[in-house]
DNA sequence: TCAATATATGAGCAATCATTCATATGTTTA
DNA sequence: TAAACATATGAATGATTGCTCATATATTGA
């Protein structure tokens, strides 16, 4: 009754507070970050074509750029920003760099959303 | 024999044509824009945060501005985005709109890869 | 019909992004 | 050691993005 908000009142079909209790269960800022850190990297066509390549089987550099048809400097460009969130990681062999997963976690996330994509 | 690359017979080391191979293997580009742009939508800490809150319950945009303390344009704006996608839906009731989540995929989505970041 | 409320939307702007170009670093072979 | 090759990286740039501000539309009640 102290602070009376204009849509408070008529909002709430399911209680007066709706919008306080809701606040109180969301998702820490930190959290959200996080998670949108992660499907940031998943939300570009190039890398979603890079990591779906990995998916098939570890690949140096030269053979993702040869793969994807793209140049060699945008190539190192998005592996290193997928390395630095853990999505791809490198073993080095001489001259060459080769590039894998880093873990199952990407490919599950890569699986489930082509399920979902597919039968819509 | 013909076209010999610098890198290809160097960089197989499981086969002379591998980028050949993993090209034919390759999402479509349809298909990587696909779930690209499902990603992009969740690459934001906002509407993280937004699909998070409507996952919880119904909410009146009045409500879901409260709740994540946005300014009333910036959460219409991204409404209209989510729901271009068909991840949110709305429905009217008299001067109100009621946004929620369209389907139970990207709860799937949201579900999972909290669990992953969570045991990190 | 007028005022109040709820939501939607277009324009503008600062920030971020994905690429390219040029060049640097590191490795192998002659 | 020099040349060739594989990869990495900094700077620059055009495109996209998420927000704000102002305003439009829609609904309700006086």
């Amino acid at each position: 009754m102290d602070t009376l908000d204009k849509c408070e009142p008529i909002c709430e079909g399911t209680g007066p507070e709706t919008a306080d209790r809701v606040r109180n269960e969301l998702l820490d800022d930190e959290a959200a970050s996080a998670m949108a850190e992660l499907f940031k990297a998943l939300g570009d066509p190039t890398r979603i074509r890079m990591i779906h390549a990995l998916s098939i089987q570890e690949l140096c550099v030269h053979d993702l750029t040869e793969a994807l048809g793209m140049g060699q400097s945008a190539v190192s460009h998005q592996l290193r920003y997928l390395r630095n969130l853990r999505i791809v990681k490198r073993r080095k062999e001489g001259k060459m760099v080769y590039y894998s997963l880093d873990d199952t976690h990407i490919e599950q996330l890569f699986v489930l959303t082509r399920q979902h994509l597919a039968h819509d």
